[in-house]
DNA sequence: CTGGCAGCTGGAGCGCGGTCCAGGTCAACC
DNA sequence: GGTTGACCTGGACCGCGCTCCAGCTGCCAG
């Protein structure tokens, strides 16, 4: 606990910063992915760069997927210190196999929509050659 | 017994083979995504080939995270015929760019995921190359 | 004739992930 | 002293995309 007292960010910064909604970071803290935000007197919060940080964290997992009780199960394995380390890998290394196989799914439904992209450009250049009937 | 003169599906063949649950196929019928399902005679459902392309295509633009809303304006453009073609075009490349960007923000994601990973496993390979040390 | 089963309908309910709101506290500035 | 503005809290509410349910019909097997 030797941080430089001014490294504190206030709630609007840390909203800039993590890209989530003032609403979102107390969601989060309420649920408790987010421990102990520190506060300052009056009771505003005061986030520090390692909420920060962990914040980036939370983003990355939600983005790609994980499901708040997921992301829970992490948080509570990073408060239980150095000795939850190799749990925490294999939470990652599970979830980095379903990134790789939401990507996989991803690229495979994008070519079954340029497929059609592909068909419906044919239709139109088809009908633009050979106008069958009638314009517009 | 291939029956079928006309091809058509019973509700729980086109369970099995749109990999929808009834449910989610009556929702998309009440909605408008499924227009026009055909009956036999006792109000039961009669899913066509058709029916089941189109839902594919559901699927996909579904899977690639098309919302519903968007869902239903291609499904009454599909609705509309021919002169919507192009209309329907610039709806899915527009998709298609959107899909894109998703898959480039998740590649990123995974990126950092990865890092994490490394990190993790280079926290354990140390420790167990050196189990005396304390950190923090 | 009797069961059982597949499917029907309209409508209520659910899980997720936030988002919004009323009512209040402090600090600072005019 | 008064007003503004950032932030607080607990709890209600929301939009999405289904999912479930009660009560019913019709068909086929035994």
């Amino acid at each position: 606990m030797s941080a430089s007292g001014s490294e504190l960010l206030t709630p609007a910064e840390a909203v800039e910063r993590s890209g989530f909604s003032l609403d979102t970071l107390r969601y989060y803290e309420r649920i408790g992915l987010l421990g102990s935000v520190q506060r300052a007197r009056t009771g505003h919060r005061r986030f520090s760069e390692h909420d920060l940080a962990w914040l980036g964290m939370l983003r990355c997992l939600r983005d790609t997927g994980m499901p708040i009780a997921g992301m829970l199960r992490f948080a509570e394995l990073a408060r239980g210190g150095d000795g939850t380390v190799a749990q925490r890998l294999t939470v990652l290394e599970e979830h980095d196999a379903q990134v790789e196989e939401q990507l996989a799914h991803l690229r495979r439904q994008q070519e079954h929509i340029r497929a059609k992209i592909g068909h419906y450009r044919a239709f139109l250049h088809a009908e633009g050659a050979e106008p069958a009937g009638q314009d517009r």
